[in-house]
DNA sequence: CACAGTCTGATTGCCTGACAAGAATATCAA
DNA sequence: TTGATATTCTTGTCAGGCAATCAGACTGTG
């Protein structure tokens, strides 16, 4: 049982409290944050802000122009290709190293993940397939012995988790993505490092070639927005 | 021509300051910083100095305690080692893609660095070794494609710093560190991206190897010395 | 002499308030 | 419509202050 005594201090709370709303799409990409609102917002005092933008700012969710204060970062489609290579190479990695020493009981963990994730697939609920899909991955990366593998891909998926949400409910990614997770479990299940590092490569590429489709399409609609309205201000 | 104006916020001068300081190893592991005593140092209020913390806090270069304030991490050993693991992975990796795609230039600077480094090893200059090398990875690093991994490295490696230096001054380190260098930069200059990543991973390796020796006899050399004061001690 | 409890100075976490400088926006002349 | 100017917003930074907490000295007790 774990007895530690948690203090929380203002500053901690609000970095919890900032990240899940940018992770979670309160915020867009280009979005400016203002101090005095989000001090507001959050209740807090401006410097207690200013050190949580500061952490936020290093973990790159956030970014701090000079003098223009802080926003949301537009991720370019090359940037986010270049974090979904370094995932498939932690996460292959992971993966690898899990197979050679999963416990019986994070098995059964990745294996209730599996199923709940089916259960909200069919429910079509976005934010529990998200979960479940964390909870599968956290019985790896807690179990891989290798914590600053599990460090660097909790700041890499944070930084592209709305475009997860994104690509995961684009038509069929879903079960997709479901077969693919049981790819890795089957191949960790049995102790097969090369074949869970194999599948966990395929499963990452897969979610970036869903997101980069997403993306462009995104791109499509969003240009083609933009001549419309254009039209329409130059007519009225 | 790069005509961009800088803009040099107190923070940001902070921030360098320190993990230049940090880095260097004017700071141990374990040491206190206290705020008052820094901010008179660098010059800046406190609210300022707090922010560059909480920057330096989320690169992992400090940590801050509640109610305790930041002190310099004490790495353990297995800390170190899954350090070291993750560079050979990204290193390997960023190595392999670079062999593709190395232009003449970037070849040509490789060769000087290599050769600065045996002129450095030459003069038993440790400082001088370190930023040559830092030249040779930056060649690799900015020109494989990914920006990304060369974020990553930069924080991983900032924060075994003070490790290598220990390393490489080990008797034979530099000379075996100067051939695995160019192991790498004839297989990326052939454009051989297997032998590349496997010599990026081999120098990893043994630049890992060499850490832990070195940090096994410092920790007998503590230990000795420990057990010697406390005789001392008991004795007057 | 060892040890538990108490006290005090040092330090942190956080806040308010303030002000100059830079950016964004509105206003107005050509 | 363009260009210049003024005004308003925001940010970067500082000073000062207060309550909570910690570390180490101090003290009384067995």
């Amino acid at each position: 049982m774990d007895l530690k005594v948690l203090t929380q201090t203002v500053q901690g709370q609000a970095v919890r409290n900032l990240r899940e709303a940018i992770t979670s799409g309160i915020f867009q990409p280009g979005d400016r944050l203002v101090e005095a609102e989000m001090c507001a917002r959050l209740g807090i005092s401006r410097p207690s802000l200013r050190e949580a933008l500061r952490s936020l700012e290093a973990e790159r969710l956030i970014v701090m122009v000079p003098n223009k204060g802080p926003h949301i970062p537009i991720l370019s489609l090359e940037e986010a290709k270049a974090i979904y290579e370094v995932r498939a190479l932690l996460e292959g990695e992971a993966a690898a190293l899990f197979a050679g020493k999963a416990t019986v009981a994070a098995l059964e963990a990745m294996k209730r993940a599996l199923a709940g994730f089916d259960a909200a697939t069919k429910q079509e609920d976005l934010q529990a397939q998200l979960e479940t899909t964390r909870q599968f991955y956290e019985q790896i990366l807690s179990g891989c012995g290798n914590r600053i593998i599990e460090e660097m891909l909790s700041t890499l998926t944070a930084r592209i988790t709305f475009l997860r949400s994104k690509s995961m409910s684009q038509p069929g990614r879903a079960h997709k993505s479901s077969r693919e997770m049981r790819a890795i479990f089957k191949a960790v299940s049995v102790g097969d490092a090369a074949a869970a590092r194999e599948a966990a490569v395929e499963h990452v590429r897969m979610a970036c070639r869903a997101a980069t489709e997403k993306f462009l399409a995104d791109q499509v609609r969003k240009k083609d927005w933009l001549s419309r309205s254009k039209t329409k201000s130059s007519n009225g």
